[in-house]
DNA sequence: ATAACATCTTAACAGTTCCTTAAGAGAGTT
DNA sequence: AACTCTCTTAAGGAACTGTTAAGATGTTAT
């Protein structure tokens, strides 16, 4: 995670820097907007939040917030400041920022509202299995994210295969745990695996005599 | 705009009754944790946004919160209370909140918190959105805001659908809870599923040989 | 109490989806 | 080449669901 912290006193940046670098975060420090707004947008740096204090040397940072979302970007900002009266935070809050915190703060209020901020943008990046790109829903799967309608027994032989990803299963283990005993012909197998690979993508491998294999990572 | 104040305190409810009204907010009282989640859980009623005290009777802000996160609901929530410390500002953002405010609070920072979580959750709306347009009421239903009459059975069998919206319910589980241990044929399910159907249009989903599912979003 | 009405359940038929089998073509192995 | 295993396709039937209507049951108004 890649932090911004824009701050001309340098006893907070110490302080901060030492934090979050404990933290886990990568640190980029700017003691004026305008090189924190010059690195964004001329040199294309990108920063999973950016913690902006207010009362700086030439532009302030309200000012620099409204320039970025008048610039559409919307990485989420903590506004940090000494001005704790209520109509500097509404201002702070109305220029764009997410959050606005006075100081003195506590340095773990601190930690805990960044988690916050970072938690919300995250929350839209539904992870499907990495190693497959497959997940076997009770509708059907995801594969790569989109949603495929399965039947029940394309939904229980893929679902046994996801199980086993990257190992070969037999045919004789597929009609074991997908048919239970039901008296069926092997050949069913060949059928329905056609299908999913229909709809799913040359996901699933033969191995000849053996069985078959659904391949970790995008196939291509 | 539709905000669910939860919150027992009366003086603070008729502040922030009269404030968000003004504000142009559609508002929404409980004054514990347990209804306000059976409002959203059982009757499927969907907020833009909660202010939550945390000092409740019963549940908890912060248990209600973290409750609220555990079944996927990514709704923002402002925590309200009068516990200063420190250490509650990190349980409370730590359980899942987006912002947490100390009583007493200046009305207008609130209101610019509130258009903070808004403006950012438009700038998610990515997201997979749960919604559904469907809230089961005593009468019958709401849906996309237009009221419909609903039968004992058919409110029951929506009541159990909205809950799992999005996932599948199947025939057993419906008469189960629905029909809880009368001695009827599975067929009632379809009939009555049916008479939905031409009530609120084509929100369930037939999935084949498991069951039914409320689909999410609307249905163009 | 009776009529009028609403609701629930069952039954029957129609329609759809799904599963299995079968059989020839194709691919891999010896 | 001969053999074995797999792919692909199509068709019949099984299983499930949609739809409708009628009788049963319960509810309300007169």
């Amino acid at each position: 995670m890649r932090v911004a912290v824009v701050e001309d006193d340098l006893s907070i940046v110490n302080l901060l820097r030492r934090v979050l670098i404990k933290e886990g975060f990568s640190v980029r420090e700017f003691s004026t907007a305008e090189s924190f707004l010059s690195a964004v947008f001329d040199y294309g740096e990108e920063f999973d939040v950016v913690i902006l204090d207010v009362m700086l040397p030439g532009l302030s940072g309200v000012e620099a917030c409204r320039f970025l979302r008048e610039k559409g970007c919307s990485v989420p900002v903590l506004m940090l400041t000494a001005l704790s009266e209520e109509e500097d935070k509404v201002k702070g809050l109305d220029s764009g920022a997410d959050d606005y915190l006075t100081k003195p703060f506590g340095i773990r209020e601190l930690l805990a509202r960044l988690r916050a901020l970072l938690r919300r943008r995250g929350a839209v990046s539904l992870s499907p299995d990495r190693r497959s790109g497959v997940v076997v829903t009770d509708v059907g799967a995801l594969v790569d994210g989109k949603e495929v309608k399965l039947t029940r027994r394309e939904r229980e032989l893929l679902k046994v295969l996801v199980e086993n990803r990257g190992k070969v299963v037999s045919k004789e283990e597929l009609l074991q745990k997908v048919w239970k005993g039901e008296a069926v012909s092997k050949r069913v197998v060949d059928v329905h695996v056609k299908h999913l690979r229909d709809k799913i993508g040359d996901r699933i491998e033969t191995v000849w005599g053996v069985g078959y294999r659904l391949v970790e990572g995008t196939p291509e």
